[in-house]
DNA sequence: TCGTCCATCTTACTGGGAGTAGGTTACCAG
DNA sequence: CTGGTAACCTACTCCCAGTAAGATGGACGA
């Protein structure tokens, strides 16, 4: 093994590790409930490395949400990217994202289980992550739909993603549920509309 | 006055100014940085007695919660009390949330910014809210819609709430638009469907 | 009017975790 | 082998949730 038990670990290293173990943690006791000194225990490091590298317990927060948002955007622009008109698209991108929420688990409930601190960075933060599919969604619109209104567009967009990560949280107690049946029931209401299934 | 400035207090009173006094701080500060310590000097009481009511912080947290469930369940199911069909329904319920998320600020801020620690009372009292909700909804549906799947209007009812809990969020940042505005920017994705708006 | 009782309330503490001051040591360059 | 610096540690402070144990206003019977 190149990188054995060596007690000294370069800077980005140590970080990356730090980020592995502290969104583990996280997901698992919550945010509030975790502590750092239980956290630098897991790294093998002690305490103040912690805040040398991440200066609070909130910025190793941010720091791991960083990461899953970095992640959430490359899977919904790749996903996305080949699409053929609206409707393939919306159905891409909502597959992208229930997969994603599937296999990055603890990623996730890092995202949902966010809102600590009212007006502080971290909630900034997770709110910057949805805007930035709002962002891509609205983008994907403009291209493929009549622009009639700015304003209604843009709630439009708001309205997808709050639907999904609604639907998302669902799917955590419906096993039976997956990404495809996700994506087929978000379709449904999003695309068709639930004028459809009136009596 | 009736109830001048008379120390000691029935414990019922106590109990009522001790929960609005909290959700005032808790809305204000965040959950995190609001102190027991400066909850019970605004009340005019000293701490112990918020635990004597309470149990814990998180407890009085939870009973600020229980309350604006109270309102929100009444006011929606008010509205659509008289509705005459699904679309009619619809639409009362989005507009007597928006309506109350605009009027009731403090308590909605309170419900949004909730989940400060996964797995706790808290956390479960919110989404029970959720459940009342989509309850409601399901209930709703099923009595103006053909139910095929029973799984898919359960998804469709998670579906609603998400959508319009972020579409309230997004009307925060948004003073121009009123209830009234939301709740149609709401039907036309819900009931018409996206499809219709594609070039 | 005056005790008596108890619900309401207080002061003064503990424990635990976030954050920090200042010293120590492994590794690399020359 | 020897500085020099980046990685690291020990040992604290302070703040805040939660608690133990005692004080007191006031309703109500005599």
């Amino acid at each position: 093994m190149t990188t054995a038990k060596r007690k000294r670990m370069p800077r980005a290293d140590r970080m990356r590790q730090m980020i592995e173990v502290a969104e583990q943690v996280f997901s698992a006791r919550g945010y509030a409930a975790a502590s750092m000194d239980e956290i630098a225990e897991l790294v093998g490091v002690s305490k103040p490395m912690l805040y040398e590298y991440f200066n609070s317990k909130e910025g190793l927060l941010l720091a791991c949400i960083r990461e899953s948002r970095a992640v959430l955007r490359e899977v919904t622009e790749q996903a996305t990217a080949g699409a053929v008109d609206a409707e393939d698209a919306l159905r891409r991108g909502l597959l992208a994202f229930f997969v994603f929420i599937r296999e990055r688990r603890q990623a996730w409930s890092l995202l949902r289980h966010e809102m600590v601190l009212i007006g502080t960075p971290a909630a900034d933060e997770v709110e910057e992550i949805r805007r930035q599919q709002t962002d891509l969604i609205a983008a994907l619109m403009s291209g493929h739909f009549d622009s009639g209104d700015e304003l209604r567009a843009e709630a439009a967009a708001e309205f997808v993603v709050g639907a999904c990560e609604r639907l998302a949280i669902w799917c955590e107690r419906h096993a039976e549920v997956n990404p495809e049946t996700a994506t087929e029931y978000a379709m449904d209401v999003l695309w068709t509309g639930l004028r459809q299934r009136a009596r």
